[in-house]
DNA sequence: AGAAACCTTATCCTTTCGTATAGGTGACCC
DNA sequence: GGGTCACCTATACGAAAGGATAAGGTTTCT
């Protein structure tokens, strides 16, 4: 697996190339700039299996770098990789159509999977930048197992003769559970209890 | 590499198998509810390198299973899979300390490269899930003004009557537009039609 | 042993949904 | 003018949903 590593620092260079020759079993090329990552980019044959950016070396101008490598690497992965983590990098990156985004804050182990992830075309983010959620704490519903079962079926479009198949129940026992569902939820028929067991991510 | 898939559908479960034994070159073995995986989890010797339970299956109960066959499994992963991806998975499922979430939507070839990932002891979230970024323009869903406001009704669960009294109009009237709305959405019922709805942010 | 949940199935009945068919209006455009 | 489109209404019928009620099963806790 052919990976090309462009970075301004040299001992981080050295150190990774060596590193994920001997860990991964990658073939590293390693370049201090943009442009002459544009360069070996542009001649390599066959074309490298991930390219992995700085953010901070000379060239990259911002994002502007990232686009311009994207536009030329004939549609393989190109990966953005910055000692810093400010918000907004995970959707800039992402939207830029990159491969994903490699903190140098990530274990060496980790970098050696997530190349490989991304070699294989995958999309790669490191979990930290997950958004908070606003939702934290548990949804005790008051609903059975079973009853979980059910609305997942109703969240799903399905008849009742439809979860009572997929279940392997009959149908009057579906319909019972839709209705006992409704209850505890509140809702006025099923639809009503979907909406309202979507709203609270219950299925 | 040995994993475990956990899942009541027997279908999905065989293909699976199949698929990840041809492709992925893992050992596979698979088993129909959570008591099961759980045994098949305290025997395996050596350990799985993963085991990928579904959300829905017999035993689960919510995230209690995913919790149990964590504290059973002697720090090797475990993630979850599911045919749903409601908001708040994610937060719930890396809160757990799982190896992932793997949404059934997921393409095969996908799912190969996230059991690796994973199985290498990384985190896998598809991306989608990073931001609710489903945000570009979407709204060209070809429903006219009358059927964006029945479309509403039926989002808040109410009755064809109910929706029609609301807007003025008869009730056979609401029932024509509830048809050409599911066909429109490619829904199989008012059921369905609200969840995709509420999907694509329609109402 | 008993109580309490939960799961299962069933029957009867009413309401709602879903579809098909057929007709009507008004607005807009070529 | 004729065509198309969005919109409204109606009737009729089979399918599905929803409610009430009853009853047997399991597991689990007291």
């Amino acid at each position: 697996m052919r990976i090309l590593i462009a970075d301004d620092h040299e001992l981080l260079r050295d150190v990774l190339r060596s590193y994920l020759e001997a860990e991964g079993g990658f073939a590293v090329d390693t370049v201090a700039d943009l442009p002459a990552a544009l360069v070996n980019i542009a001649e390599a044959a066959p074309p490298y299996d991930l390219v992995v950016l700085d953010y901070g070396m000379p060239g990259m101008d911002g994002y502007d770098g990232l686009d311009r490598a994207l536009a030329a690497s004939f549609g393989r992965p190109v990966a953005l990789m910055s000692g810093l983590a400010p918000p907004g990098v995970a959707e800039r990156v992402l939207a830029s159509g990159a491969a994903g985004y490699l903190p140098k804050t990530l274990p060496a182990r980790s970098l050696v999977n997530a190349i490989r992830f991304m070699a294989a075309g995958e999309t790669y983010m490191p979990i930290d930048l997950h958004r908070p959620s606003q939702a934290p704490v548990e949804q005790a519903s008051g609903l059975s197992p079973r009853e979980r079962q059910v609305l997942a079926g109703l969240c799903a479009g399905h008849a009742n003769k439809e979860i009572a198949r997929d279940l392997d129940l009959r149908e009057p026992t579906i319909k019972l559970h839709v209705k006992l569902i409704c209850r505890k939820l509140g809702a006025k028929n099923r639809t009503h209890a979907a909406m309202i067991a979507r709203e609270r991510a219950l299925c």
